[in-house]
Formats: structure tokens, sequence, C-alpha cells
DNA sequence: TTAAATTACGTGCATATGCACATATTGACG
DNA sequence: CGTCAATATGTGCATATGCACGTAATTTAA
């Protein structure tokens, strides 16, 4: 994130930009704002400890789901829970560092995708520091406090699900 | 998101993708990912509703942060917790439009921003739809739940707190 | 006052996100 | 067997995200 100095003042300026005394954090009572900002802290903390294997969260994410068996485009992008299109271009880099491969299916439409032996061999090592990762994580959230809040994700995540096409 | 048909069986491939009996959900106890995804479900579900002003989440709180004073550039990216090029980048779109104005500054390095009269009629406009969209989630979700999540949320963005420069 | 450190930004790059539209396969039906 | 709807995916577009690197303006310090 930006990296500002302790107490900057950059409110100098010809039009007045008011001293902040705005209350203490967000006014906005926007749920959907709150948590875009969180996952942007969340997504940093996890990946300045990828950083050490050279992956996004995302990317771990998608090696993490591959890692049982094949998988179709679709197949992953809802277990996922994701976009198909960007799932797709997503898999374009892991394929480049040799950790999955494109594998025939008996349908010439889909594209089925799995891990190859190296891909395997550096989830060991991307799994490791993911751990690290998620430990350091509920370090600093508390155990309890983590615990509460993946449930409440979770809880979350239930009840927004999509309509599941009810256009038919 | 994904249009899937209820109960496609997208696993009928020769490398024998597994009978789906892995567990309920996600096997995956990363809370990052888990709010990567509640994000993705969410903005979607807020921009359902924004979209009949054009908006993506992002833009509205942009819009949001700047209905009060001139912003630096900087400050407002503090405010909204978001990295600087990210909201520069983000600001276009929206100047564009005719929605914001960029003034001058007594220092010449730093841009500042602020709402048009056109920005601050659209803004009504788009304030009313946002409205729709909480109240469309609350409703959902449950008053309490969504309180209780903003809450949560609000915590973990505190405890959270990046590190502040600390090499200096 | 002038050189060095600081501050505010821009840009290139790589990925993430999802919509609209286009294309290729399959499967179902007449 | 030929059509047509359903299915699986690709591509273009617009934005989101943040890092690394580079530059201009300002401040600090000598």
């Amino acid at each position: 994130m930006n990296k500002v100095a302790v107490l900057q003042s950059t409110s100098r300026i010809t039009a007045r930009t008011g001293s902040g005394m705005a209350a203490s954090r967000d006014v906005l009572p926007c749920t959907g704002g709150r948590l875009r900002r969180l996952t942007r802290r969340m997504t940093s903390f996890y990946e300045q400890h990828l950083r050490a294997v050279g992956l996004k969260l995302s990317q771990y994410s998608v090696l993490a789901h591959l890692t049982t068996e094949p998988q179709t485009l679709l197949h992953l992008a809802d277990k996922l829970e994701m976009d198909r299109t960007t799932l797709s271009r997503g898999l374009q880099p892991l394929i480049e560092q040799g950790w999955v491969i494109e594998v025939a299916g008996t349908d010439a439409r889909q594209r089925c995708f799995m891990l190859t032996g190296k891909g395997q061999r550096f989830w060991q090592e991307a799994e490791q520091c993911w751990r690290g990762a998620q430990q350091a994580l509920e370090a600093q959230l508390g155990r309890d406090f983590t615990a509460n809040l993946q449930a409440q994700l979770d809880q979350a995540l239930d009840r927004l699900k999509p309509a599941l096409a009810e256009d038919n």
C-alpha cells in the first residue's frame, strides 16, 4: 500500500482541503466497500509470504484445487467460484511455469487441467509457504477471531448464493 | 458468475475426474481465499444494482469520498485505503464522464480532485441506487447479520493495519 | 543557497474480474 | 441424418490491483 509517512499532511492546497476532523475512519456504511478494502489488505498480507515462492494468492488457490484430480475449466471455476474467463486466463502463467498441464478429454469442447510432476513438487513448497502465512494471520488477528471471521464469511457466502440460473 | 445448469456433470473425461464426493464446499481453510471469494459475490451483488447508473462499486466509493471536499490523490488513496496508482487510473473514467475535475493546488507535485456540478447531481442519483443495493443486501443477509459482519470486517481491518513504514 | 533526501506522481508490467459477443461441439429430435 | 438448442470455451473491452522503476517538485541540511 502507499508508503505514507506517519502523520503526513497532504492537505495543504489552495482549494481548502478540510482539516481532517472527519470521524475516525470511514463514514460510509457500505458493506461491499469494507469487504473490498479488507480483501486488499488481506491479499497483501498473504502475498508478502507467498512472494517467497512467487505466487499470487489466486494462483495458490487454483493450484490447491488441482492437487486432487484433473479438472475441467468450468468445473474448476465452479469450485473456485470465479468467473470462467478469469480462471482461463489465470491458468496461463501456471501452465507456462510448467506446474499445470492440459490433458485431453472425451469432449472436444472442454479443456481439462491437472498438476504436472513439477507442479506437485512445487505444491509442497507452496503449501508450506501458505501455512506460514495463515499462521501469521491467525497470530495477528487472534485464533478465535479468525475462526469466527471464517465462519462469518462462510455464512455470508451461503446467504449470498447466486440465483442459480432461474432463467430457463 | 458462470451460468451453469443445475447439476451439470462436466466430469466425464478420460482422465477420471473423481466423482465429486469431496466434502460440502471447500476444504481449504484459507481465510484470504474465502474473503476474495465473498468479495467477488458481494461486488457482483452491488453492481447488479449500480448498473442502473453505470457505476462499478469502486467508482461509487471514489465518488463518495469526494462529496465532502477536494482531495489530493494520496489523501484520497489513504482514505480509500487503496493503492495510489490504482486510484489514479480509476479516476480517469470519472473525469471523462465529467463527474470529477482536477483543480490546482499550491504544490505543483500533487493533483487535487473534486466533484463537478454535474458530478454532484449525479451523486444524488448514484447514492439512491447504492442505498437500494445496501438495503437489498441487508434484506438478503439479515440486518443483524450484516451489522455483525460489518463490525467484524472493521475489527479485522483494524488488526491488519499495515506496519506504517517502519523502515526509516 | 546548493546538494541530498523526501514527497507526489506517472508508467510499464503482470495479473484479477467479469460482461458481451462469437465459435465450435454435442446431444436431442424429427 | 440433418437441425437446433444446449454446452464449453475464446476474445475484446474496461476496469481493478499493486509492484518496480523513473521523474519532477519540495524540503532539509550543510
